[in-house]
RNA sequence: GGGCGCUUAGCUCAGAGGGAGAGCGCCGCCCUUACAAGGCGGAGGUCGAAGGUUCGAGCCCUUCAGCGCCCACCA
């Protein structure tokens, strides 16, 4: 078997681990991808969603990158100019987290090692540990010019983070002020309302009284944190409700500390919740904060850095931390009396950390930073709404509109080290300067001994300048200029908030455009039950292990074909992938067909007088693919180019194309020289086309067929109309169900292989003709000791039957072997299904609407189904008669 | 409380108002000189439910049910 001697260095089986970290390294050196901002080709860009330094590739990257890389080829290919620009994100907290973690290993705690020394350390630890993902990138094959790969804390971005801060800030859009944030108790520090997830908890509504002071009555209130009733400095009823309206303004009795506290009036109470009296702790809660503007309440402020309760409580609750207090104070409103009701279950929705998951505690964290987001939503608002920006799949506009209109200020201060230092200095007086250059004295009292502020920089307000700090900004670099905006932005909507938004909203006003013209989003990738991917479910799939097992080309392909875009996300197997391996194994053996007898160099079509029909059938059915392919990248649906393509190679291709192309390689030289350049030309231009999609399998076959430098560098295929050809595809389908009804009818008669059978086909003058053509194939494929071909439909059947088909027939010689009860059944049968349609068609056209209102040529269509049908009967009835 | 998506074959999903498709899985036959990671053939669906529009509905409209998301300051 292996001495097919044509073909010794293409083994039957294609190892994508011989082939793909070859190219992979290859494409890079070559600098095939280095782009060149002085070029007057049109520009293509795409920035990389930059992952966490400390990331390693999941599938939803790999995702991504498989999507954003087949643009960028397609693009390149197609003539443009492309760059896509890799980097990566300093990710503040992720990071601060994981080498804080790793100093603990070690013993040390961060703020015995202090600031810059820690600071220090994670420098060290994103030079040595980190960034493991780009070489992960790398070997998905991701065309990126990596010469201009970035860091959103390098040197340029850095300049570019306090450029925006500052401009900003002149513009009145950056604020300081003392505001609840929301804050996470083990990552100490403040974070944005994106920030944090809010899940549904199972909590206990519990209520419970608060006596007046004086002595008549008390107040009922209801609460889930109960713990906050320490910091309670009022109680709001609406002021509309008459139960309570004798109430307002009077006081009632902290029961543990003995404080009076006001009944106070608020129209943001629900008279209808709960007992319609809330109690009010401003220090830890938004409501109860804004209540307490509206009301002049004061604020209270019971917690720690960590959650615990603070010196402002009764000693017995000093040091607990939230829920040990929520406990405790049960306890004591128990013994006191003052419990109302058993506590009832009750699950309502809590913030959490989108980091580590900590319930956020709403808290008073000192002067914050703020971005006023009202002086930039309504530009990014605009470019959405005028096209500008353009969101695929469509429907994500609307949410992203939706968000834009109800946004709140951008609490951007972190209490982290880790970070792009707020460029904000304070003097002694507390006069604020800010500056994108470290000042030497106040700008308002000119005082040296300066402060900076000791906060960092949310880490999406780097990233949100990312389309265009990497491009150079502020500087008016030729990158800019080329590349900004964006062609398209790729990413999962998990982050349309946290980011996309942000970057449109800054890229406006900052840099005066639309970041990107096309935003395409796509869904998480999930497990084939539609379950998320996670580690204690034990159903990860980890690209790198894909990659190791299937090949890059693989992982690539099952990605793009189960990016379907009609549903929200994306179901994945391994068996997916290992049917990604299959395909590209397929295509790997028709190149070996094609290149056994191929002379190499570029091929070069035959004159179509030369052509066999078969030939300009695949000719044909190719620019319905490329013409397929085209219009579903165009429009993002990788799902559909994947299925394409894989019709057209597997379906088409291999197992009609190459199957009839067999006869004319094994015939005359010029049959074989011809067909081979008909096979090559057809399979350099598969190549072209998958190529985006699959690089590494084809480009190491078109090397092979020694086609030029590099795949990389051709150019797409565009669809050539002229190979379209109705008559072709019509009189070769002709041939393809000539062949299936003999195959089908070998199998329902169990007829084996080697029983070769004799069959005589009648049908119309081109058909006969093309079958006549077609003939030795048509043997070959469906197992014929003799292949007669006879004009008219003489209804001779005599030790014959007959299958009927479009436009012609084939009848079978039954020389006394097969069986006929199986015959009789196989009539039977379709003498049944024939019988039904009849029926179906027949009472189409006895209804008067449908002649009267339906399209002509729908009318006519279903006239002459219901004949041939008609023909079929009569036909069958005979054969069943002859059978007896 | 708003909004979005989904419901079609055993599984995962495509389906452009005129006879329900693909991949995987399953069954049968085949190691036929590109490929057993393969070839050939096959079984399998009252298209979530109920109404409506239409000559004609998986597709358009309404209602309902179930599943899943997103947003939201009812303690």
């Amino acid at each position: 078997m292996s001495e097919s001697a044509a073909t010794p260095e293409m083994p039957p089986q294609y190892d994508p681990a011989q082939v793909e970290p070859r190219w992979a390294e290859a494409w890079v050196e070559r600098g095939y991808f280095t782009a060149d901002p002085g070029s007057d080709k049109p520009a293509y860009c795409i920035v990389i969603p930059p992952p966490n330094v400390t990331g390693r590739l999941h599938v939803g990257h790999a995702l991504g990158r498989t999507i954003e890389d087949t643009l960028i080829r397609r693009a390149k290919m197609r003539g443009f100019e492309v760059l896509w620009l890799p980097g990566m994100d300093h990710a503040g907290i992720a990071t601060q987290v994981v080498v804080e973690r790793k100093l603990r290993e070690e013993g040390i705690d961060r703020r015995d090692l202090g600031r810059e020394a820690f600071v220090e350390r994670v420098w060290q630890w994103k030079e040595q540990y980190g960034g493991e993902i780009v070489g992960q990138i790398k070997r998905m094959g991701a065309s990126c010019d990596w010469s201009r790969e970035r860091f959103t804390m390098d040197e340029g971005l850095s300049k570019a983070v306090r450029t925006a801060f500052v401009r900003l800030y002149e513009a009145g859009l950056i604020y300081r002020g003392e505001r609840l944030v929301n804050w996470c108790p083990t990552d100490r520090t403040g974070l944005s309302d994106s920030e944090v997830e809010h899940d549904e908890v199972e909590g206990e509504l519990v209520t419970f009284s608060y006596p007046l002071s004086d002595g008549t009555g008390s107040i009922q209130v209801a609460t889930t944190r109960l713990e906050t009733m320490l910091g309670d400095t009022g109680i709001a009823v609406h002021p509309g409700d008459e139960r309570y309206a004798a109430l307002v303004g009077k006081m009632v009795k902290h029961p543990f500390d003995g404080r009076d506290i006001p009944i106070v009036a608020d129209h943001h109470v629900d008279k209808d919740f709960g007992t319609g009296a809330v109690k009010v702790t401003p220090a830890h809660d938004q409501n109860d904060f804004d209540i307490a503007q509206r009301t002049g309440l004061p604020l209270m402020n019971i917690l720690e850095a960590d959650a615990t309760l603070n010196e402002a409580v009764p000693a017995e609750f000093r040091g607990l931390d939230r829920y040990e207090a929520r406990k405790a104070v049960r306890d004591r409103l128990d013994e006191l009396g003052l419990l109302v009701a058993e506590e009832r279950p009750y699950t309502h929705a809590v913030g959490h950390c989108y980091r580590c998951h900590s319930e956020i505690e709403p808290w008073i964290a000192g002067l914050q930073w703020f971005v006023k987001v009202s002086g930039l939503t309504g530009p990014a608002r605009e470019a959405a709404l005028d096209g500008r920006v353009r969101f695929t799949p469509e429907r994500w506009q609307r949410p992203y509109v939706a968000w834009l209109e109800n946004l709140r200020d951008w609490n951007i201060s972190r209490q982290l080290w880790w970070g792009h230092r707020i460029p904000a200095w304070y003097c002694l007086d507390g006069h604020v300067t800010v500056s994108s250059d470290d000042p030497t004295a106040c700008a308002e009292c000119g005082s040296a001994g300066l402060t900076q502020d000791e906060d960092v920089l949310d880490t999406w307000f780097s990233s949100q300048l990312w389309p265009y700090s990497t491009l150079g900004w502020p500087d008016e670099t030729p990158e800019l200029a080329k590349f900004y905006p964006n062609a398209v932005l790729v990413t999962g909507y998990e982050i349309l908030y946290l980011w996309v938004a942000r970057m449109i909203m800054s890229g406006m006003f900052l840099v005066g455009d639309v970041p990107f013209r096309d935003v395409v989003i796509h869904g998480l990738v999930r497990d084939q039950q539609g379950r998320k991917m996670s580690k204690s479910l034990g159903n990860v799939i980890d690209p790198i292990e894909m990659i190791d097992r299937y090949g890059a080309d693989a992982l690539r392909f099952s990605l793009a074909r189960a990016a379907t875009g009609g549903q929200q996300d994306i179901p994945l197997s391994e068996e997916a992938i290992e049917g990604g391996r299959n395909f590209a194994n397929k295509l790997w053996n028709a190149a070996r067909l094609v290149m056994r007898d191929y002379p190499g160099g570029e091929p070069v079509l035959p004159p179509m007088e030369r052509l066999t029909p078969a030939e300009r059938w695949l000719l044909s059915r190719q620019e319905a693919c490329l013409t397929e392919v085209d219009a579903a990248l165009d429009e993002y649906r990788f799902s559909d180019a994947a299925q394409a393509m894989y019709r057209f190679v597997w379906s088409e291709f291999c197992d009609w194309g190459l199957e009839f192309e067999k006869g004319r390689l094994d015939g005359s030289d010029e049959e074989r020289k011809d067909a081979g350049q008909v096979l090559g030309w057809v399979l350099e231009r598969t190549l072209r086309l998958m190529h985006p999609i699959m690089p590494f399998v084809t480009e190491e076959v078109w090397q092979r067929f020694g086609m030029g430098e590099s795949l990389s560098l051709a150019s797409w295929p565009e669809a050539l109309r002229t190979h379209s050809d109705n008559d072709a595809e019509a009189s070769f389908a002709f041939v393809q169900e000539l062949v299936t009804a003999i195959r089908q009818f070998r199998s329902q008669h169990n007829i084996p292989p080697k029983q070769k059978i004799e069959v005589t086909v009648g049908a119309d003058d081109d058909h006969r003709a093309i079958v006549e053509m077609l003939a030795e194939r048509v043997i070959r494929m469906s197992g014929l000791s003799e292949l007669k071909i006879e004009s008219g439909s003489a209804v001779k059947l005599e030790g014959r039957t007959r299958l009927m088909l479009a436009g012609g027939h084939a009848d079978i010689a039954l020389a006394g072997t097969l069986d006929v009860e199986a015959e009789r059944q196989r009539l039977e049968k379709k003498l049944a299904d024939v019988l039904e349609s009849h029926a179906r068609a027949e009472k189409k056209l006895a209804n008067q609407g449908f002649l009267a209102k339906a399209a002509a040529d729908v009318v006519g269509a279903e006239r002459e189904k219901l004949a041939r049908l008609e023909a079929e009967r009569e036909q069958l009835d005979a054969q069943l008669a002859e059978l007896g």
